[in-house]
DNA sequence: CATAAATACTTTGATATCAAACTATAATTA
DNA sequence: TAATTATAGTTTGATATCAAAGTATTTATG
């Protein structure tokens, strides 16, 4: 039997066309019936078209500084890894895939390629045999203020031009919507 | 030779655990050295997180709907695939490409399965015979209404219990940032 | 006009990803 | 205590995805 679900991680324009089509010459993208004064305001949406562009584009960005370190090698996800390892010495594997939002399984490989780099290794767990620890190595530990710098430029990047209330009224929406979905 | 950008649409953390890692007990994730009043806002910043977070709950409400059509064997970019046919009447692989923001070698087998399930048929570009159009079936074309409705529905949710006033404030930023990003 | 360059698309190879099934260990329950 | 259930992690199989190389056709250039 084949699985259906498995598509879920890949989706990644939610449908969202507007804003490029309406770089061809169409705008009405979604019909709204809302009595608001502002139903116009919905009826050309495509805000969460525009916030799965941001997301690839700061994958793109971050890929880029990767890349100009040398870390070719490494994805996205491995980078969310050695993220949640800078805050806490010792993170079992089912631990990290809680943090990163991925399968269990899909941490068992991108675990397995950063022991293979060389960033981290692998320390029993004593009290429970059927788990273990993952932790950094020097290497992995000498990341950090690299992924420190990159991630302030990221934000530098984001907010640039805007204003500080601007950018505080930002994130109190996006953490409403992200509740929202939650 | 191994190509290394291929990962780049797989990356969906940005970065971003400090979300998750607060709600382990952490809060700093980046420290910024601003001036502003404001520096402790982007002292804990996770928004980008956030950002893809949303993203990938979109997607997972989408998958869902679909689901429910029946549709369980259609990834995402597929559903992309059919809004911009749902506007334009022949579309190139190229043109699908860029619109849906995926390689071409994507779309090939993105379009390939979409014929497979009888959604659209290719038709023969006369005039340039490298190229072919992609074009809505029958069976493709009854799936726009039910597109609308769910594209309504995600809207409806992601702003629920928001304000007009804040939709549109938020509107307004997001397009700031994703200008910034691009 | 003939050759070179550009464009449209496909094929090949690699990787991140998920789900389901599997193994091993721990915890619970009868 | 024995049997069942739950949990940690891996393996297997499938798919979306990209880059690079390849094919075919069109456009540009000499």
């Amino acid at each position: 039997m084949v699985c259906q679900s498995r598509i879920k991680c890949v989706w990644t324009g939610s449908f969202g066309i507007a804003g490029s089509l309406r770089l061809l010459g169409k705008s009405e993208i979604v019909e709204f019936n809302l009595t608001s004064k502002y139903y116009w305001i919905m009826k050309t949406d495509n805000t969460i078209h525009l916030i799965s562009r941001i997301h690839e584009k700061a994958n793109i960005f971050l890929i880029g500084k990767l890349r100009g370190l040398g870390m070719n090698e490494l994805a996205p996800s491995h980078g969310d890894i050695l993220a949640a390892l800078f805050k806490r010495n010792e993170v079992t594997m089912t631990e990290i895939a809680t943090l990163i939002h991925r399968d269990r399984s899909t941490v068992t490989q991108l675990v397995r390629k950063l022991e293979r780099k060389g960033y981290v290794f692998s320390k029993e767990n004593a009290s429970d045999r059927r788990s273990s620890f993952v932790c950094l190595t020097e290497k992995g530990k000498s990341l950090e203020p690299f992924f420190k710098q990159v991630t302030k430029d990221l934000y530098t990047r984001a907010y640039s031009g805007m204003t500080d209330e601007e950018i505080s009224r930002f994130q109190q929406l996006v953490g409403k919507i992200y509740h929202n979905m939650d």
